[in-house]
DNA sequence: CGCCGAGTTGAACTGAATCAAGAAACGTGG
DNA sequence: CCACGTTTCTTGATTCAGTTCAACTCGGCG
Protein backbone atom coordinates (compact mmCIF):
# COMPACT_ATOMS: atom_id res chain seq x y z
CA UNK A 1 0.00 0.00 0.00
CA UNK A 2 3.25 2.42 0.58
CA UNK A 3 3.53 2.11 -3.28
CA UNK A 4 0.54 4.05 -4.25
CA UNK A 5 0.82 6.36 -1.57
CA UNK A 6 4.06 7.39 -2.98
CA UNK A 7 2.41 7.80 -6.61
CA UNK A 8 -0.14 10.48 -4.98
CA UNK A 9 2.64 12.23 -3.53
CA UNK A 10 4.78 12.67 -6.79
CA UNK A 11 1.16 14.69 -7.88
CA UNK A 12 -0.11 16.68 -5.01
CA UNK A 13 0.47 17.00 -1.53
CA UNK A 14 -1.86 15.08 0.09
CA UNK A 15 -3.11 15.52 3.94
CA UNK A 16 -3.54 12.03 6.28
CA UNK A 17 -7.52 12.71 6.41
CA UNK A 18 -7.69 12.57 2.75
CA UNK A 19 -5.50 9.45 2.36
CA UNK A 20 -7.71 7.88 5.11
CA UNK A 21 -10.58 8.96 3.29
CA UNK A 22 -9.18 7.24 -0.17
CA UNK A 23 -7.28 4.26 0.81
CA UNK A 24 -10.38 3.30 3.36
CA UNK A 25 -11.67 2.33 -0.62
CA UNK A 26 -9.24 0.26 -1.54
CA UNK A 27 -9.14 -3.40 -1.72
CA UNK A 28 -6.77 -5.84 -2.66
CA UNK A 29 -7.06 -8.57 -5.33
CA UNK A 30 -4.68 -11.11 -7.11
CA UNK A 31 -5.18 -11.86 -10.89
CA UNK A 32 -3.09 -15.10 -12.35
CA UNK A 33 -1.84 -14.64 -14.83
CA UNK A 34 -3.94 -15.01 -18.03
CA UNK A 35 -6.62 -14.06 -16.11
CA UNK A 36 -8.90 -10.79 -16.70
CA UNK A 37 -8.61 -7.82 -14.61
CA UNK A 38 -11.57 -6.32 -17.56
CA UNK A 39 -13.09 -7.92 -20.56
CA UNK A 40 -14.21 -6.72 -23.44
CA UNK A 41 -18.55 -6.51 -23.58
CA UNK A 42 -18.54 -5.89 -19.85
CA UNK A 43 -18.57 -2.05 -17.86
CA UNK A 44 -15.47 -1.29 -15.98
CA UNK A 45 -16.17 -1.22 -12.40
CA UNK A 46 -12.63 -0.30 -10.79
CA UNK A 47 -9.63 1.84 -10.90
CA UNK A 48 -7.16 -0.23 -10.26
CA UNK A 49 -3.55 0.72 -9.06
CA UNK A 50 -0.23 -2.49 -9.92
CA UNK A 51 1.23 -2.83 -7.06
CA UNK A 52 3.22 -5.89 -8.66
CA UNK A 53 3.13 -7.52 -12.32
CA UNK A 54 2.30 -6.81 -15.95
CA UNK A 55 -1.07 -6.35 -17.73
CA UNK A 56 -1.96 -5.92 -21.53
CA UNK A 57 -4.85 -3.99 -22.62
CA UNK A 58 -6.33 -5.19 -26.13
CA UNK A 59 -9.16 -5.57 -28.33
CA UNK A 60 -9.79 -9.35 -29.23
CA UNK A 61 -10.33 -9.82 -33.14
CA UNK A 62 -11.27 -13.27 -34.59
CA UNK A 63 -7.69 -13.65 -36.63
CA UNK A 64 -5.63 -11.44 -34.09
CA UNK A 65 -6.05 -9.67 -30.87
CA UNK A 66 -5.07 -5.26 -31.36
CA UNK A 67 -2.71 -4.93 -28.06
CA UNK A 68 -2.36 -0.72 -27.58
CA UNK A 69 -0.99 -0.93 -24.56
CA UNK A 70 0.58 -2.55 -21.41
CA UNK A 71 0.41 -1.44 -18.12
CA UNK A 72 3.13 -1.95 -15.36
CA UNK A 73 3.76 -2.20 -11.37
CA UNK A 74 3.39 1.47 -9.83
CA UNK A 75 0.83 2.47 -12.33
CA UNK A 76 -3.26 2.87 -13.01
CA UNK A 77 -5.12 0.44 -15.05
CA UNK A 78 -8.23 0.65 -15.98
CA UNK A 79 -10.75 0.53 -18.90
CA UNK A 80 -10.89 4.38 -18.75
CA UNK A 81 -13.51 5.00 -21.20
CA UNK A 82 -15.77 2.42 -20.20
CA UNK A 83 -14.96 3.01 -16.32
CA UNK A 84 -16.15 7.21 -17.11
CA UNK A 85 -19.09 6.01 -19.00
CA UNK A 86 -20.14 3.42 -17.61
CA UNK A 87 -20.67 1.89 -20.46
CA UNK A 88 -19.58 -1.38 -21.73
CA UNK A 89 -15.82 -2.17 -23.46
CA UNK A 90 -14.80 -3.30 -26.56
CA UNK A 91 -11.35 -4.18 -24.99
CA UNK A 92 -10.07 -6.57 -22.40
CA UNK A 93 -7.68 -6.41 -19.55
CA UNK A 94 -5.17 -9.24 -19.18
CA UNK A 95 -2.32 -10.12 -16.22
CA UNK A 96 0.39 -11.01 -18.38
CA UNK A 97 1.45 -12.63 -15.32
CA UNK A 98 0.45 -13.03 -11.45
CA UNK A 99 -0.37 -10.10 -10.79
CA UNK A 100 -2.01 -7.94 -7.73
CA UNK A 101 -3.79 -4.63 -7.52
CA UNK A 102 -5.31 -2.25 -5.21
CA UNK A 103 -8.60 -1.56 -6.82
CA UNK A 104 -11.06 1.66 -5.87
CA UNK A 105 -14.86 0.30 -7.48
CA UNK A 106 -16.20 3.31 -9.55
CA UNK A 107 -19.50 3.69 -7.25
CA UNK A 108 -16.81 4.84 -4.32
CA UNK A 109 -14.74 6.80 -6.41
CA UNK A 110 -17.88 8.83 -7.16
CA UNK A 111 -18.33 9.23 -3.48
CA UNK A 112 -15.08 10.98 -2.70
CA UNK A 113 -15.49 13.14 -5.63
CA UNK A 114 -18.73 14.22 -4.27
CA UNK A 115 -17.27 14.52 -0.67
CA UNK A 116 -14.01 16.32 -1.27
CA UNK A 117 -12.50 18.80 -3.51
CA UNK A 118 -8.99 16.61 -3.52
CA UNK A 119 -11.09 13.67 -4.90
CA UNK A 120 -12.07 15.77 -8.01
CA UNK A 121 -8.83 17.08 -7.96
CA UNK A 122 -7.08 13.63 -8.79
CA UNK A 123 -9.57 13.02 -10.91
CA UNK A 124 -8.91 15.46 -12.99
CA UNK A 125 -5.06 14.76 -12.16
CA UNK A 126 -5.43 10.96 -13.37
CA UNK A 127 -7.27 11.83 -16.79
CA UNK A 128 -5.05 14.48 -17.53
CA UNK A 129 -2.00 12.21 -16.84
CA UNK A 130 -3.51 9.57 -19.24
CA UNK A 131 -4.07 12.30 -22.31
CA UNK A 132 -0.17 13.50 -21.77
CA UNK A 133 0.94 9.62 -22.39
CA UNK A 134 -2.00 8.96 -25.33
CA UNK A 135 -0.33 12.45 -26.41
CA UNK A 136 3.08 11.11 -26.83
CA UNK A 137 2.21 7.98 -28.09
CA UNK A 138 0.68 10.09 -31.38
CA UNK A 139 3.11 12.27 -31.95
CA UNK A 140 5.76 8.70 -31.89
CA UNK A 141 3.06 7.21 -34.42
CA UNK A 142 3.52 10.56 -36.57
CA UNK A 143 7.34 11.42 -36.74
CA UNK A 144 9.29 7.67 -35.21
CA UNK A 145 9.68 4.85 -37.33
CA UNK A 146 8.71 1.40 -35.94
CA UNK A 147 11.93 0.55 -35.04
CA UNK A 148 12.14 4.01 -32.76
CA UNK A 149 9.11 3.29 -31.32
CA UNK A 150 10.75 -0.51 -30.64
CA UNK A 151 13.74 0.92 -28.82
CA UNK A 152 12.35 3.38 -27.14
CA UNK A 153 9.84 0.84 -25.61
CA UNK A 154 12.61 -1.06 -24.58
CA UNK A 155 14.50 2.10 -22.85
CA UNK A 156 11.53 3.00 -20.66
CA UNK A 157 10.22 -0.74 -19.82
CA UNK A 158 13.71 -3.25 -19.98
CA UNK A 159 12.16 -6.21 -18.05
CA UNK A 160 9.37 -5.89 -21.46
CA UNK A 161 11.41 -8.44 -23.05
CA UNK A 162 11.70 -10.82 -20.63
CA UNK A 163 7.94 -11.14 -19.86
CA UNK A 164 5.93 -9.97 -22.98
CA UNK A 165 5.70 -12.05 -25.98
CA UNK A 166 6.79 -10.51 -28.94
CA UNK A 167 3.82 -10.55 -30.91
CA UNK A 168 1.59 -8.48 -28.93
CA UNK A 169 5.03 -5.84 -28.79
CA UNK A 170 4.82 -6.03 -32.86
CA UNK A 171 1.21 -5.06 -32.74
CA UNK A 172 1.59 -2.11 -29.64
CA UNK A 173 4.24 -0.69 -32.01
CA UNK A 174 2.21 -1.30 -34.73
CA UNK A 175 3.57 -3.91 -37.54
CA UNK A 176 3.80 -7.71 -37.82
CA UNK A 177 5.50 -9.71 -35.32
CA UNK A 178 7.75 -11.06 -38.24
CA UNK A 179 8.77 -7.31 -39.13
CA UNK A 180 9.40 -7.02 -35.30
CA UNK A 181 11.84 -10.54 -35.22
CA UNK A 182 13.68 -8.50 -38.18
CA UNK A 183 14.19 -5.57 -36.59
CA UNK A 184 15.26 -7.35 -33.48
CA UNK A 185 17.73 -9.50 -35.61
CA UNK A 186 18.83 -6.09 -37.52
CA UNK A 187 19.75 -4.11 -34.27
CA UNK A 188 21.42 -6.79 -32.17
CA UNK B 1 -22.03 32.22 -26.34
CA UNK B 2 -24.84 30.22 -26.71
CA UNK B 3 -22.96 27.87 -28.47
CA UNK B 4 -20.33 27.20 -25.71
CA UNK B 5 -23.22 26.74 -23.06
CA UNK B 6 -24.54 24.41 -25.82
CA UNK B 7 -21.37 22.20 -25.43
CA UNK B 8 -22.03 22.08 -21.73
CA UNK B 9 -25.94 21.13 -21.26
CA UNK B 10 -24.95 17.99 -23.77
CA UNK B 11 -22.17 17.12 -20.67
CA UNK B 12 -23.64 18.26 -17.70
CA UNK B 13 -27.03 19.96 -15.75
CA UNK B 14 -26.17 23.62 -15.76
CA UNK B 15 -27.31 25.67 -13.41
CA UNK B 16 -27.64 29.33 -14.29
CA UNK B 17 -25.76 30.76 -11.36
CA UNK B 18 -23.02 28.25 -12.46
CA UNK B 19 -23.30 29.47 -16.07
CA UNK B 20 -23.03 33.12 -14.46
CA UNK B 21 -20.12 32.02 -12.52
CA UNK B 22 -17.73 30.68 -15.14
CA UNK B 23 -19.35 32.64 -18.72
CA UNK B 24 -18.43 36.19 -16.60
CA UNK B 25 -14.59 35.12 -17.37
CA UNK B 26 -15.06 34.50 -20.78
CA UNK B 27 -13.50 37.09 -23.25
CA UNK B 28 -13.98 36.59 -27.24
CA UNK B 29 -10.81 37.00 -29.08
CA UNK B 30 -10.58 37.55 -32.95
CA UNK B 31 -7.71 35.73 -34.76
CA UNK B 32 -7.23 36.61 -38.59
CA UNK B 33 -5.97 33.96 -40.72
CA UNK B 34 -2.23 32.79 -40.21
CA UNK B 35 -1.81 34.18 -36.57
CA UNK B 36 -1.30 32.32 -34.04
CA UNK B 37 -3.32 31.13 -30.49
CA UNK B 38 -0.51 30.13 -28.80
CA UNK B 39 3.37 29.78 -30.29
CA UNK B 40 6.04 27.20 -29.72
CA UNK B 41 8.03 27.94 -26.55
CA UNK B 42 5.52 30.11 -24.79
CA UNK B 43 3.08 28.50 -21.82
CA UNK B 44 -0.46 28.31 -22.85
CA UNK B 45 -2.59 30.60 -21.11
CA UNK B 46 -6.19 29.87 -22.26
CA UNK B 47 -8.72 27.41 -22.62
CA UNK B 48 -10.40 28.41 -25.80
CA UNK B 49 -13.94 27.74 -27.63
CA UNK B 50 -14.12 28.02 -31.05
CA UNK B 51 -16.97 30.00 -31.82
CA UNK B 52 -16.08 30.26 -35.78
CA UNK B 53 -12.94 29.04 -37.47
CA UNK B 54 -10.35 26.40 -38.06
CA UNK B 55 -7.59 26.23 -36.03
CA UNK B 56 -4.54 23.86 -36.93
CA UNK B 57 -1.64 22.63 -33.81
CA UNK B 58 1.31 21.33 -35.16
CA UNK B 59 4.74 21.21 -34.19
CA UNK B 60 7.26 23.61 -36.34
CA UNK B 61 10.18 21.67 -38.07
CA UNK B 62 12.94 23.18 -39.84
CA UNK B 63 12.04 21.12 -43.43
CA UNK B 64 8.29 20.27 -42.27
CA UNK B 65 6.13 21.19 -39.76
CA UNK B 66 4.43 17.96 -38.43
CA UNK B 67 0.87 18.75 -38.19
CA UNK B 68 -1.32 16.67 -35.35
CA UNK B 69 -4.37 18.31 -34.96
CA UNK B 70 -7.26 20.62 -36.47
CA UNK B 71 -10.23 22.10 -33.91
CA UNK B 72 -13.32 23.45 -35.75
CA UNK B 73 -16.08 25.14 -34.35
CA UNK B 74 -17.92 24.45 -31.78
CA UNK B 75 -14.70 22.74 -30.00
CA UNK B 76 -12.49 23.75 -27.24
CA UNK B 77 -9.11 23.95 -28.06
CA UNK B 78 -5.55 24.56 -26.14
CA UNK B 79 -1.60 23.96 -25.81
CA UNK B 80 -3.71 21.46 -23.04
CA UNK B 81 -0.62 20.28 -21.53
CA UNK B 82 1.47 23.04 -21.62
CA UNK B 83 -1.73 24.94 -20.28
CA UNK B 84 -2.06 22.02 -17.48
CA UNK B 85 1.34 22.25 -16.38
CA UNK B 86 2.63 25.59 -17.21
CA UNK B 87 5.24 24.67 -18.20
CA UNK B 88 6.45 26.28 -22.47
CA UNK B 89 5.03 24.47 -24.99
CA UNK B 90 6.56 22.45 -28.05
CA UNK B 91 3.76 23.36 -30.79
CA UNK B 92 2.16 25.83 -32.14
CA UNK B 93 -1.71 26.72 -32.44
CA UNK B 94 -2.67 28.53 -35.66
CA UNK B 95 -5.76 30.04 -37.75
CA UNK B 96 -6.42 28.39 -40.71
CA UNK B 97 -9.20 30.87 -41.66
CA UNK B 98 -10.23 34.20 -39.49
CA UNK B 99 -11.37 32.65 -36.16
CA UNK B 100 -13.46 34.07 -33.34
CA UNK B 101 -12.61 32.15 -29.84
CA UNK B 102 -14.54 32.39 -26.42
CA UNK B 103 -11.05 32.35 -23.80
CA UNK B 104 -10.77 31.69 -20.07
CA UNK B 105 -7.27 32.36 -18.87
CA UNK B 106 -5.59 29.70 -16.71
CA UNK B 107 -5.68 31.63 -13.41
CA UNK B 108 -9.50 32.45 -14.15
CA UNK B 109 -10.06 28.44 -14.22
CA UNK B 110 -7.95 27.74 -11.16
CA UNK B 111 -10.14 30.22 -9.54
CA UNK B 112 -13.04 27.93 -10.23
CA UNK B 113 -11.89 25.11 -9.50
CA UNK B 114 -11.34 26.54 -5.98
CA UNK B 115 -14.62 27.77 -5.34
CA UNK B 116 -17.12 25.29 -6.76
CA UNK B 117 -17.52 20.62 -7.15
CA UNK B 118 -18.57 22.06 -10.74
CA UNK B 119 -15.62 24.03 -11.62
CA UNK B 120 -13.56 20.40 -10.85
CA UNK B 121 -16.54 18.33 -12.90
CA UNK B 122 -15.75 20.30 -15.68
CA UNK B 123 -12.05 20.28 -15.83
CA UNK B 124 -12.95 16.22 -15.17
CA UNK B 125 -15.03 16.28 -18.47
CA UNK B 126 -12.31 18.44 -20.65
CA UNK B 127 -9.70 16.14 -19.68
CA UNK B 128 -11.42 12.91 -20.02
CA UNK B 129 -13.01 13.46 -23.36
CA UNK B 130 -9.82 14.80 -24.20
CA UNK B 131 -8.40 11.73 -23.75
CA UNK B 132 -11.01 9.71 -25.49
CA UNK B 133 -10.21 11.77 -28.71
CA UNK B 134 -6.52 10.42 -28.55
CA UNK B 135 -7.71 6.90 -28.03
CA UNK B 136 -9.78 6.58 -31.02
CA UNK B 137 -7.06 7.83 -32.70
CA UNK B 138 -4.29 5.47 -31.58
CA UNK B 139 -6.58 2.93 -32.74
CA UNK B 140 -6.94 4.38 -35.49
CA UNK B 141 -3.22 4.78 -36.48
CA UNK B 142 -3.19 0.82 -35.09
CA UNK B 143 -5.69 -1.06 -37.40
CA UNK B 144 -6.25 1.68 -40.30
CA UNK B 145 -4.40 2.03 -43.26
CA UNK B 146 -3.77 5.94 -44.20
CA UNK B 147 -6.72 5.95 -47.42
CA UNK B 148 -9.26 4.79 -44.43
CA UNK B 149 -8.13 7.68 -42.01
CA UNK B 150 -8.29 10.23 -45.20
CA UNK B 151 -11.58 8.66 -45.64
CA UNK B 152 -12.95 9.06 -41.83
CA UNK B 153 -11.45 12.35 -41.78
CA UNK B 154 -13.70 13.73 -44.71
CA UNK B 155 -16.84 11.67 -43.66
CA UNK B 156 -16.39 13.83 -40.18
CA UNK B 157 -15.27 16.85 -41.49
CA UNK B 158 -16.40 17.68 -45.00
CA UNK B 159 -15.60 20.82 -44.69
CA UNK B 160 -12.06 19.91 -44.38
CA UNK B 161 -11.45 20.09 -47.94
CA UNK B 162 -11.88 23.54 -48.75
CA UNK B 163 -9.96 25.10 -45.85
CA UNK B 164 -7.37 23.31 -45.27
CA UNK B 165 -4.20 22.70 -47.33
CA UNK B 166 -3.62 19.32 -48.47
CA UNK B 167 -0.07 19.22 -47.13
CA UNK B 168 -1.69 19.88 -43.79
CA UNK B 169 -3.64 16.96 -43.93
CA UNK B 170 -0.91 14.50 -45.35
CA UNK B 171 0.72 15.00 -42.03
CA UNK B 172 -2.22 14.66 -40.12
CA UNK B 173 -3.09 11.44 -40.98
CA UNK B 174 0.80 10.05 -40.77
CA UNK B 175 2.39 10.03 -44.47
CA UNK B 176 3.57 12.56 -47.19
CA UNK B 177 1.69 15.20 -49.44
CA UNK B 178 2.42 12.97 -52.42
CA UNK B 179 1.19 9.74 -51.11
CA UNK B 180 -2.23 11.56 -50.09
CA UNK B 181 -2.19 13.00 -53.59
CA UNK B 182 -2.20 9.57 -54.94
CA UNK B 183 -4.73 8.37 -53.08
CA UNK B 184 -7.07 11.08 -53.56
CA UNK B 185 -6.70 10.35 -57.40
CA UNK B 186 -7.35 6.85 -56.99
CA UNK B 187 -10.46 7.20 -54.93
CA UNK B 188 -12.47 9.91 -56.83
C1' DC C 1 4.77 39.87 -65.73
C1' DG C 2 7.44 36.74 -63.11
C1' DC C 3 7.88 34.39 -58.90
C1' DC C 4 6.74 31.19 -55.33
C1' DG C 5 4.33 27.84 -52.79
C1' DA C 6 1.00 24.08 -53.43
C1' DG C 7 -0.38 20.25 -55.89
C1' DT C 8 0.33 16.61 -59.30
C1' DT C 9 2.75 13.04 -61.71
C1' DG C 10 6.64 9.81 -62.78
C1' DA C 11 10.44 6.49 -61.59
C1' DA C 12 13.31 4.20 -58.45
C1' DC C 13 13.69 2.57 -53.92
C1' DT C 14 12.46 0.85 -49.18
C1' DG C 15 10.13 -0.78 -45.05
C1' DA C 16 6.70 -3.59 -43.90
C1' DA C 17 2.78 -6.96 -45.20
C1' DT C 18 1.70 -11.31 -46.73
C1' DC C 19 2.15 -16.16 -47.57
C1' DA C 20 4.60 -20.10 -46.37
C1' DA C 21 7.52 -23.27 -44.04
C1' DG C 22 10.57 -24.74 -40.50
C1' DA C 23 12.61 -24.30 -35.55
C1' DA C 24 12.16 -23.34 -30.77
C1' DA C 25 9.54 -22.88 -26.49
C1' DC C 26 5.70 -24.01 -23.71
C1' DG C 27 2.08 -26.50 -21.29
C1' DT C 28 -0.53 -30.50 -20.47
C1' DG C 29 -1.49 -35.23 -19.74
C1' DG C 30 0.29 -39.50 -19.18
C1' DC D 1 9.73 -36.05 -16.01
C1' DC D 2 9.19 -36.98 -20.67
C1' DA D 3 6.39 -36.90 -25.12
C1' DC D 4 3.26 -34.56 -27.76
C1' DG D 5 0.72 -30.96 -29.70
C1' DT D 6 0.18 -26.11 -29.85
C1' DT D 7 1.72 -21.72 -29.93
C1' DT D 8 5.44 -18.45 -30.77
C1' DC D 9 9.38 -17.11 -33.21
C1' DT D 10 12.34 -17.03 -37.16
C1' DT D 11 13.56 -16.93 -41.96
C1' DG D 12 12.72 -16.67 -47.02
C1' DA D 13 10.27 -14.99 -51.24
C1' DT D 14 7.03 -12.00 -53.14
C1' DT D 15 4.08 -8.02 -53.20
C1' DC D 16 2.54 -3.52 -51.95
C1' DA D 17 1.99 1.05 -49.83
C1' DG D 18 4.39 4.85 -49.13
C1' DT D 19 9.02 7.56 -49.49
C1' DT D 20 12.20 10.11 -51.96
C1' DC D 21 13.89 12.85 -55.60
C1' DA D 22 12.74 15.30 -59.52
C1' DA D 23 10.19 17.66 -63.04
C1' DC D 24 6.18 20.05 -64.37
C1' DT D 25 1.55 22.68 -63.77
C1' DC D 26 -1.40 25.79 -61.70
C1' DG D 27 -3.06 29.85 -59.10
C1' DG D 28 -2.26 33.85 -56.33
C1' DC D 29 0.32 37.90 -55.33
C1' DG D 30 4.10 41.27 -55.33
Amino acid sequence: MEKIRAYFETKLQLTDEYWQLFSNHLEEKKYSKKSFLTEAGSTEQYLSFIDKGIVRLYIPGEIDDLTFGFAFEGNFVSAYDSFLTQTPCNYSIEALVDTTVWQISYDNLQRIYEISREGNFMGRIAGESLFLQKSRREISFLKDSAEQRYLQLFTQHPQLIKYIPLKYIASYIGITPQALSRIRKRIT
